[in-house]
DNA sequence: TATTGTTATACTCTATAACTATA
DNA sequence: TATAGTTATAGAGTATAACAATA
């Protein structure tokens, strides 16, 4: 191939990560977009439809439906923005709360038992190339 | 939330660098899976669909019709395998070879530049990490 | 009889375009 | 007039079930 180490394998291990991340959420009940706005509102408190889509990477209309998944399911319910008419929040329910924390801790669990099973300077080099990662990705 | 830096920060390193690396694959002709059978088969040389399928994670159908996508495409071809008259082998392309090249070069390249702006310790971690990334995924 | 691949069909997710309501 | 959200409709991708061919 054409180009052997000059990315330093971080692709492919990026890519075989992501996939078994996702694998060890341990639920299909909710698609990727559906997870994303869960997380998200669990996490950071009621966003709007329109930062929610921003944040995914998908439609208006999608991001509608990826909602209406989430309220037919219990787990998040749409309110009236008090300050603007026009707007909406999604605001997740104590339902949505569980949900999005079992779902962390499955996760947790999984790559939890991988890093205890390291040495201290395996888990460091983790930690700081998590670190450099997030900086790189977010350039 | 609930499980802070139990995780070293991977998962949310680990999701932001794969949805940008995708965003910098610069080219939203073929979606995931067709992406995945390319990169295999320009890689690691000839697969079944069976093969192909089990390591991107979808269906025999699915996989049927994302080889077609990149067969209609010229990016491969289905052969007979000669020793067992029931498999196919999915073969790329001299087309389908220089389609992949071109954007693991784009790829690399936005991956390049932020690898050479580190520090040598720097991209020693990330080395380091990717391994051991590596090895956790595969476990 | 088991394995590999393919076809038929339906469902989910997403997008574009058009529409409603509020600022 | 611009912005936020919604509705209508169509296209792409995937899955389950059933079928064909070969080992």
């Amino acid at each position: 191939m054409s180009f052997p180490e000059q990315d330093l394998g971080l692709i492919g291990a990026v890519g075989r990560m992501y996939r078994r991340l996702r694998a060890e959420r341990g639920s299909d009940e909710l698609n990727d977009t559906q997870f994303t706005v869960l997380a998200m509102v669990t996490r950071e408190g009621p966003r709007t439809p329109s930062e929610l889509g921003a944040f995914a990477g998908v439609t208006p209309p999608s991001m509608h439906q990826a909602i209406g998944c989430l309220v037919d399911a219990g787990l998040v319910v749409r309110e009236p923005d008090p300050h603007d008419g026009r707007k909406v929040l999604v605001v997740p329910t104590a339902t949505g709360e569980q949900f999005a924390d079992e779902v962390r801790r499955r996760r947790h669990e999984w790559l939890g038992a991988r890093l205890d099973a390291l040495s201290p300077e395996e888990r460091q080099t983790l930690a700081a190339a998590a670190r450099i990662l997030r900086d790189i990705a977010d350039s």
